[in-house]
DNA sequence: ACCTGAACACCGTTCAAGT
DNA sequence: ACCTGAACACCGTTCAAGT
Protein backbone atom coordinates (compact mmCIF):
# COMPACT_ATOMS: atom_id res chain seq x y z
CA UNK A 1 0.00 0.00 0.00
CA UNK A 2 1.60 3.48 -1.13
CA UNK A 3 1.02 6.47 0.72
CA UNK A 4 -0.39 9.43 -1.90
CA UNK A 5 2.51 11.20 -3.47
CA UNK A 6 1.78 14.07 -1.65
CA UNK A 7 2.35 12.77 1.48
CA UNK A 8 6.56 13.13 1.71
CA UNK A 9 8.97 16.05 0.69
CA UNK A 10 10.57 14.12 -1.69
CA UNK A 11 7.30 13.39 -3.56
CA UNK A 12 6.03 17.26 -3.29
CA UNK A 13 9.86 18.09 -4.77
CA UNK A 14 9.78 15.65 -7.57
CA UNK A 15 6.10 16.60 -8.95
CA UNK A 16 7.08 20.79 -8.36
CA UNK A 17 10.61 19.95 -10.36
CA UNK A 18 8.40 17.86 -13.06
CA UNK A 19 6.00 20.52 -13.91
CA UNK A 20 9.10 23.03 -13.91
CA UNK A 21 10.71 21.27 -16.39
CA UNK A 22 8.04 20.35 -18.41
CA UNK A 23 8.11 24.13 -19.11
CA UNK A 24 11.38 25.45 -18.99
CA UNK A 25 13.48 22.23 -18.97
CA UNK A 26 16.37 21.41 -17.66
CA UNK A 27 18.60 24.04 -17.65
CA UNK A 28 15.50 26.46 -16.44
CA UNK A 29 14.59 24.02 -13.55
CA UNK A 30 15.54 26.83 -10.80
CA UNK A 31 16.48 25.36 -7.30
CA UNK A 32 15.26 28.52 -5.39
CA UNK A 33 12.20 28.68 -7.29
CA UNK A 34 11.42 25.05 -6.78
CA UNK A 35 12.26 24.95 -3.07
CA UNK A 36 9.69 27.68 -2.63
CA UNK A 37 7.38 25.96 -4.64
CA UNK A 38 7.58 23.25 -2.31
CA UNK A 39 8.30 25.74 0.94
CA UNK A 40 11.82 24.99 1.89
CA UNK A 41 14.91 26.53 1.22
CA UNK A 42 17.27 25.60 -2.12
CA UNK A 43 19.62 24.19 0.40
CA UNK A 44 17.13 21.58 1.92
CA UNK A 45 16.50 20.50 -1.47
CA UNK A 46 20.46 18.44 -1.31
CA UNK A 47 19.09 16.49 1.63
CA UNK A 48 16.38 14.79 -0.90
CA UNK A 49 18.88 14.67 -4.06
CA UNK A 50 22.31 14.72 -4.15
CA UNK A 51 22.73 17.23 -6.92
CA UNK A 52 20.26 18.72 -9.50
CA UNK A 53 20.93 15.77 -11.33
CA UNK A 54 20.54 12.98 -9.62
CA UNK A 55 16.51 15.53 -9.27
CA UNK A 56 16.59 15.76 -12.68
CA UNK A 57 17.37 12.00 -13.29
CA UNK A 58 14.31 11.03 -10.96
CA UNK A 59 12.14 13.26 -12.63
CA UNK A 60 12.89 11.34 -15.71
CA UNK A 61 12.49 8.00 -14.33
CA UNK A 62 9.45 8.60 -12.71
CA UNK A 63 7.79 10.22 -15.80
CA UNK A 64 8.74 7.19 -18.27
CA UNK A 65 7.22 5.00 -15.24
CA UNK A 66 4.08 7.26 -14.97
CA UNK A 67 3.95 7.05 -19.07
CA UNK A 68 4.22 3.46 -19.17
CA UNK A 69 1.22 3.06 -16.28
CA UNK A 70 -1.19 5.21 -18.37
CA UNK A 71 -0.49 3.78 -21.62
CA UNK A 72 -0.99 0.21 -19.93
CA UNK A 73 -3.80 1.57 -18.41
CA UNK A 74 -4.84 2.65 -22.01
CA UNK A 75 -4.84 -0.94 -23.21
CA UNK A 76 -6.31 -2.12 -20.35
CA UNK A 77 -9.62 -0.02 -20.91
CA UNK A 78 -9.14 -0.38 -24.88
CA UNK A 79 -9.29 -3.58 -26.31
CA UNK A 80 -9.53 -2.69 -29.74
CA UNK A 81 -5.84 -2.02 -30.78
CA UNK A 82 -7.04 0.75 -33.71
CA UNK A 83 -9.00 2.39 -31.07
CA UNK A 84 -5.80 2.26 -28.84
CA UNK A 85 -3.93 4.10 -31.93
CA UNK A 86 -6.48 6.36 -32.07
CA UNK A 87 -6.36 7.64 -28.53
CA UNK A 88 -2.37 7.51 -28.22
CA UNK A 89 -1.96 11.48 -29.43
CA UNK A 90 -4.05 12.21 -26.52
CA UNK A 91 -1.31 11.28 -23.63
CA UNK A 92 0.78 13.86 -25.28
CA UNK A 93 -2.19 16.64 -25.99
CA UNK A 94 -2.37 16.52 -22.40
CA UNK A 95 0.61 18.67 -21.75
CA UNK A 96 -0.36 21.20 -24.06
CA UNK A 97 -3.49 21.29 -22.27
CA UNK A 98 -1.59 21.85 -18.92
CA UNK A 99 -0.77 25.39 -19.31
CA UNK A 100 0.98 24.93 -23.02
CA UNK A 101 3.22 22.37 -21.30
CA UNK A 102 5.45 19.82 -23.10
CA UNK A 103 7.05 16.13 -23.10
CA UNK A 104 10.04 16.32 -20.54
CA UNK A 105 11.38 13.48 -22.88
CA UNK A 106 11.38 15.96 -25.73
CA UNK A 107 12.46 19.37 -23.76
CA UNK A 108 15.45 17.13 -22.43
CA UNK A 109 15.90 15.62 -25.95
CA UNK A 110 16.50 18.90 -26.87
CA UNK A 111 18.98 19.87 -23.87
CA UNK A 112 20.34 16.49 -25.01
CA UNK A 113 24.33 18.14 -24.59
CA UNK A 114 24.06 19.78 -21.40
CA UNK A 115 22.22 16.44 -19.73
CA UNK A 116 24.14 14.11 -17.20
CA UNK A 117 24.94 10.88 -18.40
CA UNK A 118 22.13 9.26 -16.52
CA UNK A 119 19.60 11.58 -17.04
CA UNK A 120 20.15 11.20 -20.90
CA UNK A 121 19.47 6.86 -19.80
CA UNK A 122 16.27 8.02 -18.29
CA UNK A 123 14.83 10.51 -20.82
CA UNK A 124 16.22 8.11 -23.49
CA UNK A 125 13.82 5.15 -21.64
CA UNK A 126 10.50 7.38 -22.53
CA UNK A 127 11.00 7.03 -25.86
CA UNK A 128 11.73 3.42 -25.69
CA UNK A 129 8.52 2.80 -23.71
CA UNK A 130 6.30 4.48 -26.16
CA UNK A 131 7.85 3.15 -28.67
CA UNK A 132 7.63 -0.42 -27.50
CA UNK A 133 3.72 -0.03 -26.43
CA UNK A 134 3.02 1.34 -29.81
CA UNK A 135 4.82 -2.07 -31.55
CA UNK A 136 2.60 -4.10 -29.27
CA UNK A 137 -0.57 -2.31 -30.14
CA UNK A 138 0.47 -2.29 -34.12
CA UNK A 139 1.02 -5.82 -34.00
CA UNK A 140 -1.76 -6.26 -32.24
CA UNK A 141 -3.70 -4.33 -35.14
CA UNK A 142 -2.43 -5.65 -37.97
CA UNK A 143 -1.64 -2.73 -39.56
CA UNK A 144 1.74 -3.20 -40.98
CA UNK A 145 4.05 -5.86 -41.78
CA UNK A 146 5.57 -7.40 -38.45
CA UNK A 147 8.69 -7.04 -40.04
CA UNK A 148 8.16 -2.70 -40.35
CA UNK A 149 6.22 -2.78 -37.08
CA UNK A 150 9.39 -1.38 -35.22
CA UNK A 151 10.21 1.74 -37.98
CA UNK A 152 6.74 2.31 -37.89
CA UNK A 153 6.22 2.60 -34.41
CA UNK A 154 9.06 4.91 -33.91
CA UNK A 155 7.91 6.92 -36.91
CA UNK A 156 4.28 7.37 -35.00
CA UNK A 157 6.33 8.30 -32.27
CA UNK A 158 8.61 10.90 -33.37
CA UNK A 159 5.87 12.19 -35.91
CA UNK A 160 3.75 13.10 -32.31
CA UNK A 161 6.71 14.45 -30.68
CA UNK A 162 7.28 16.88 -33.57
CA UNK A 163 3.39 17.86 -33.75
CA UNK A 164 3.44 18.13 -29.77
CA UNK A 165 6.97 20.83 -30.75
CA UNK A 166 5.50 22.62 -33.20
CA UNK A 167 1.79 23.27 -31.31
CA UNK A 168 4.05 24.40 -27.89
CA UNK A 169 6.15 27.12 -30.50
CA UNK A 170 2.97 28.62 -31.45
CA UNK A 171 0.37 28.01 -28.16
CA UNK A 172 -2.14 26.35 -30.76
CA UNK A 173 -3.61 23.37 -29.26
CA UNK A 174 -6.14 23.38 -32.36
CA UNK A 175 -2.68 22.99 -34.66
CA UNK A 176 -2.16 19.64 -32.56
CA UNK A 177 -5.41 18.48 -33.26
CA UNK A 178 -4.71 19.41 -37.18
CA UNK A 179 -1.32 17.58 -37.13
CA UNK A 180 -3.01 14.72 -35.87
CA UNK A 181 -5.68 14.24 -38.35
CA UNK A 182 -3.43 15.14 -40.82
CA UNK A 183 -1.53 12.35 -39.59
CA UNK A 184 -4.10 10.04 -39.82
CA UNK A 185 -5.85 10.99 -43.54
CA UNK A 186 -2.29 10.33 -44.49
CA UNK A 187 -2.01 7.01 -43.48
CA UNK A 188 0.32 7.52 -40.82
CA UNK A 189 -1.96 6.56 -37.95
CA UNK A 190 -5.42 4.65 -38.71
CA UNK A 191 -8.08 6.68 -39.50
CA UNK B 1 27.68 43.42 -53.06
CA UNK B 2 27.49 42.37 -49.80
CA UNK B 3 31.08 41.50 -48.15
CA UNK B 4 31.59 38.08 -46.89
CA UNK B 5 29.52 37.32 -43.40
CA UNK B 6 32.80 36.77 -41.32
CA UNK B 7 34.32 40.19 -42.14
CA UNK B 8 32.84 42.19 -39.64
CA UNK B 9 32.72 41.39 -35.47
CA UNK B 10 28.38 41.62 -35.43
CA UNK B 11 28.66 38.40 -37.91
CA UNK B 12 31.18 36.94 -36.35
CA UNK B 13 29.12 37.04 -33.12
CA UNK B 14 25.52 35.93 -34.73
CA UNK B 15 27.44 33.12 -36.47
CA UNK B 16 29.29 31.86 -33.37
CA UNK B 17 25.70 32.25 -31.30
CA UNK B 18 23.77 30.66 -33.81
CA UNK B 19 25.98 27.25 -33.74
CA UNK B 20 25.98 27.73 -29.56
CA UNK B 21 21.86 27.81 -30.09
CA UNK B 22 21.40 25.41 -32.32
CA UNK B 23 23.31 22.85 -29.35
CA UNK B 24 22.44 24.67 -26.17
CA UNK B 25 19.21 26.83 -26.57
CA UNK B 26 18.98 30.24 -25.78
CA UNK B 27 19.19 29.68 -22.11
CA UNK B 28 22.32 27.43 -22.79
CA UNK B 29 23.48 30.46 -24.63
CA UNK B 30 26.21 31.58 -22.48
CA UNK B 31 27.80 35.13 -23.42
CA UNK B 32 31.38 35.07 -22.08
CA UNK B 33 31.41 31.52 -23.66
CA UNK B 34 30.20 33.59 -26.89
CA UNK B 35 32.33 36.26 -26.15
CA UNK B 36 35.92 34.02 -26.00
CA UNK B 37 34.78 32.27 -29.27
CA UNK B 38 34.66 35.39 -30.52
CA UNK B 39 37.91 36.98 -29.23
CA UNK B 40 36.16 39.76 -26.94
CA UNK B 41 34.27 40.01 -23.72
CA UNK B 42 31.45 39.53 -22.88
CA UNK B 43 30.90 43.10 -21.81
CA UNK B 44 31.24 44.28 -25.76
CA UNK B 45 28.93 41.93 -26.96
CA UNK B 46 26.58 44.93 -25.64
CA UNK B 47 28.18 47.60 -28.17
CA UNK B 48 26.64 45.21 -31.03
CA UNK B 49 23.40 44.14 -29.78
CA UNK B 50 21.82 45.84 -27.06
CA UNK B 51 20.95 42.79 -25.00
CA UNK B 52 20.83 38.26 -25.30
CA UNK B 53 17.66 39.02 -26.19
CA UNK B 54 18.14 41.36 -29.08
CA UNK B 55 20.99 39.13 -30.23
CA UNK B 56 19.03 36.01 -30.60
CA UNK B 57 15.99 37.67 -32.47
CA UNK B 58 18.96 38.69 -34.64
CA UNK B 59 20.05 35.25 -34.62
CA UNK B 60 16.80 33.86 -35.08
CA UNK B 61 15.96 36.25 -38.05
CA UNK B 62 18.90 35.55 -39.60
CA UNK B 63 18.18 31.51 -39.30
CA UNK B 64 14.97 31.63 -41.52
CA UNK B 65 16.13 33.57 -43.58
CA UNK B 66 19.23 32.10 -44.79
CA UNK B 67 16.72 28.89 -44.48
CA UNK B 68 14.30 30.56 -46.86
CA UNK B 69 17.60 31.10 -49.12
CA UNK B 70 18.72 27.42 -48.93
CA UNK B 71 14.93 25.75 -49.84
CA UNK B 72 14.72 28.64 -52.63
CA UNK B 73 17.90 26.90 -53.98
CA UNK B 74 16.80 23.69 -53.63
CA UNK B 75 13.33 24.39 -55.24
CA UNK B 76 15.47 26.22 -58.30
CA UNK B 77 18.60 23.43 -58.41
CA UNK B 78 15.54 20.21 -58.72
CA UNK B 79 12.83 20.99 -60.87
CA UNK B 80 10.95 17.81 -60.04
CA UNK B 81 8.76 18.33 -56.98
CA UNK B 82 8.59 15.38 -56.11
CA UNK B 83 12.82 15.03 -56.34
CA UNK B 84 12.44 18.55 -53.99
CA UNK B 85 10.01 16.96 -51.35
CA UNK B 86 12.51 14.09 -51.37
CA UNK B 87 15.33 16.11 -50.37
CA UNK B 88 13.65 18.30 -47.91
CA UNK B 89 14.41 16.29 -44.78
CA UNK B 90 17.95 16.44 -45.81
CA UNK B 91 18.14 19.98 -44.65
CA UNK B 92 17.01 18.96 -41.92
CA UNK B 93 19.61 16.43 -41.22
CA UNK B 94 22.84 19.13 -41.76
CA UNK B 95 22.24 19.62 -38.25
CA UNK B 96 22.47 16.69 -36.87
CA UNK B 97 25.24 16.11 -39.29
CA UNK B 98 27.15 19.32 -37.25
CA UNK B 99 27.66 17.48 -33.91
CA UNK B 100 24.57 16.40 -33.26
CA UNK B 101 23.15 19.75 -33.68
CA UNK B 102 19.51 20.50 -33.78
CA UNK B 103 17.10 23.22 -35.50
CA UNK B 104 17.57 26.56 -33.84
CA UNK B 105 13.69 26.94 -33.96
CA UNK B 106 12.70 23.36 -32.47
CA UNK B 107 15.22 24.24 -29.74
CA UNK B 108 13.62 27.11 -29.14
CA UNK B 109 10.00 26.53 -29.50
CA UNK B 110 10.98 23.87 -26.67
CA UNK B 111 12.14 27.54 -24.46
CA UNK B 112 8.68 29.12 -25.94
CA UNK B 113 7.82 30.01 -22.28
CA UNK B 114 11.46 31.62 -21.57
CA UNK B 115 11.51 33.65 -24.63
CA UNK B 116 10.86 37.12 -25.25
CA UNK B 117 8.27 38.10 -27.54
CA UNK B 118 10.22 38.85 -30.68
CA UNK B 119 12.57 36.07 -30.31
CA UNK B 120 9.37 34.13 -30.23
CA UNK B 121 7.81 35.60 -33.53
CA UNK B 122 11.41 35.26 -35.26
CA UNK B 123 11.03 31.60 -34.27
CA UNK B 124 7.64 30.99 -35.87
CA UNK B 125 8.98 32.60 -38.86
CA UNK B 126 10.86 29.92 -39.25
CA UNK B 127 8.32 27.38 -39.71
CA UNK B 128 6.45 29.61 -41.41
CA UNK B 129 8.86 29.52 -44.63
CA UNK B 130 9.05 26.23 -44.09
CA UNK B 131 5.64 25.31 -44.14
CA UNK B 132 5.18 28.13 -47.09
CA UNK B 133 7.63 26.29 -49.21
CA UNK B 134 6.29 22.77 -48.80
CA UNK B 135 2.73 24.09 -49.71
CA UNK B 136 4.39 25.42 -52.80
CA UNK B 137 6.13 22.46 -53.73
CA UNK B 138 3.44 20.04 -52.53
CA UNK B 139 0.62 21.98 -55.00
CA UNK B 140 3.65 21.55 -57.95
CA UNK B 141 3.90 18.08 -57.17
CA UNK B 142 0.10 17.25 -57.26
CA UNK B 143 0.72 14.68 -54.16
CA UNK B 144 -2.43 15.94 -52.26
CA UNK B 145 -5.91 18.21 -52.94
CA UNK B 146 -5.16 21.34 -53.16
CA UNK B 147 -7.69 21.97 -50.00
CA UNK B 148 -5.73 19.76 -47.73
CA UNK B 149 -2.19 20.73 -48.89
CA UNK B 150 -1.94 23.45 -46.46
CA UNK B 151 -2.48 20.84 -43.36
CA UNK B 152 -0.43 18.41 -45.45
CA UNK B 153 2.43 20.59 -45.25
CA UNK B 154 2.52 21.35 -42.06
CA UNK B 155 2.26 17.73 -41.09
CA UNK B 156 5.41 16.90 -43.04
CA UNK B 157 6.80 20.00 -41.28
CA UNK B 158 6.49 18.77 -37.66
CA UNK B 159 7.14 14.77 -38.56
CA UNK B 160 10.37 15.86 -40.20
CA UNK B 161 11.25 18.45 -36.75
CA UNK B 162 9.98 15.42 -34.91
CA UNK B 163 12.45 13.15 -36.26
CA UNK B 164 15.27 15.45 -35.86
CA UNK B 165 14.54 15.80 -31.94
CA UNK B 166 13.87 12.15 -31.44
CA UNK B 167 17.19 11.10 -33.42
CA UNK B 168 19.38 14.21 -31.20
CA UNK B 169 17.85 12.24 -27.88
CA UNK B 170 19.55 9.49 -29.74
CA UNK B 171 22.62 11.14 -31.37
CA UNK B 172 22.02 8.79 -33.82
CA UNK B 173 22.05 10.19 -37.42
CA UNK B 174 20.93 6.29 -39.02
CA UNK B 175 17.30 6.68 -36.81
CA UNK B 176 16.86 9.74 -38.40
CA UNK B 177 17.34 8.66 -42.04
CA UNK B 178 14.81 5.54 -40.87
CA UNK B 179 12.26 7.63 -39.55
CA UNK B 180 12.22 9.32 -42.96
CA UNK B 181 12.21 6.06 -44.82
CA UNK B 182 9.26 5.09 -42.67
CA UNK B 183 7.20 8.90 -43.54
CA UNK B 184 8.03 7.86 -47.39
CA UNK B 185 6.76 4.17 -46.62
CA UNK B 186 3.37 5.29 -44.97
CA UNK B 187 2.49 7.80 -47.48
CA UNK B 188 3.15 10.87 -45.32
CA UNK B 189 5.93 12.05 -47.94
CA UNK B 190 6.46 11.09 -51.54
CA UNK B 191 8.51 8.01 -51.80
C1' DA C 1 33.47 53.43 -32.59
C1' DC C 2 34.85 49.72 -29.96
C1' DC C 3 36.69 47.47 -25.94
C1' DT C 4 37.43 46.53 -20.91
C1' DG C 5 37.46 45.65 -15.55
C1' DA C 6 34.72 45.97 -11.89
C1' DA C 7 30.45 45.71 -9.96
C1' DC C 8 25.34 44.21 -9.47
C1' DA C 9 21.79 40.70 -8.47
C1' DC C 10 21.10 36.05 -9.59
C1' DC C 11 22.40 30.84 -10.49
C1' DG C 12 24.03 25.72 -8.41
C1' DT C 13 26.30 24.08 -4.62
C1' DT C 14 28.64 23.53 -0.06
C1' DC C 15 28.93 23.61 4.78
C1' DA C 16 28.83 24.76 9.40
C1' DA C 17 25.28 25.40 12.48
C1' DG C 18 20.88 24.81 14.19
C1' DT C 19 16.21 21.88 15.69
C1' DA D 1 16.47 13.41 10.06
C1' DC D 2 15.62 17.73 8.19
C1' DC D 3 16.26 22.63 7.65
C1' DT D 4 18.84 27.07 7.27
C1' DG D 5 22.04 31.40 6.38
C1' DA D 6 26.11 32.51 4.59
C1' DA D 7 29.46 31.80 1.36
C1' DC D 8 31.60 30.16 -3.25
C1' DA D 9 32.23 30.60 -8.29
C1' DC D 10 29.39 31.51 -12.09
C1' DC D 11 25.41 33.85 -14.93
C1' DG D 12 23.31 38.48 -17.64
C1' DT D 13 23.91 43.17 -17.46
C1' DT D 14 25.59 47.93 -16.47
C1' DC D 15 28.80 51.55 -16.41
C1' DA D 16 32.61 54.35 -15.86
C1' DA D 17 36.87 54.44 -17.98
C1' DG D 18 39.98 53.63 -21.49
C1' DT D 19 41.88 53.58 -26.86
Amino acid sequence: MKKPASTNSSDKILAAATRIAQAHGYGGLNLRVLAEEVGIKAASLYHHFPSKADLAAAVAKRYWEDSAAVLDGLAGETQDPVACLRKYPQTFRISLENNNRMCLSSFMAAEYDDLPEHVQREVARFADVNVAWLERILLAAGIAPPAETPARARAIYAAVVGAQLMARGRADIALFDTLIATYQASGLLPA
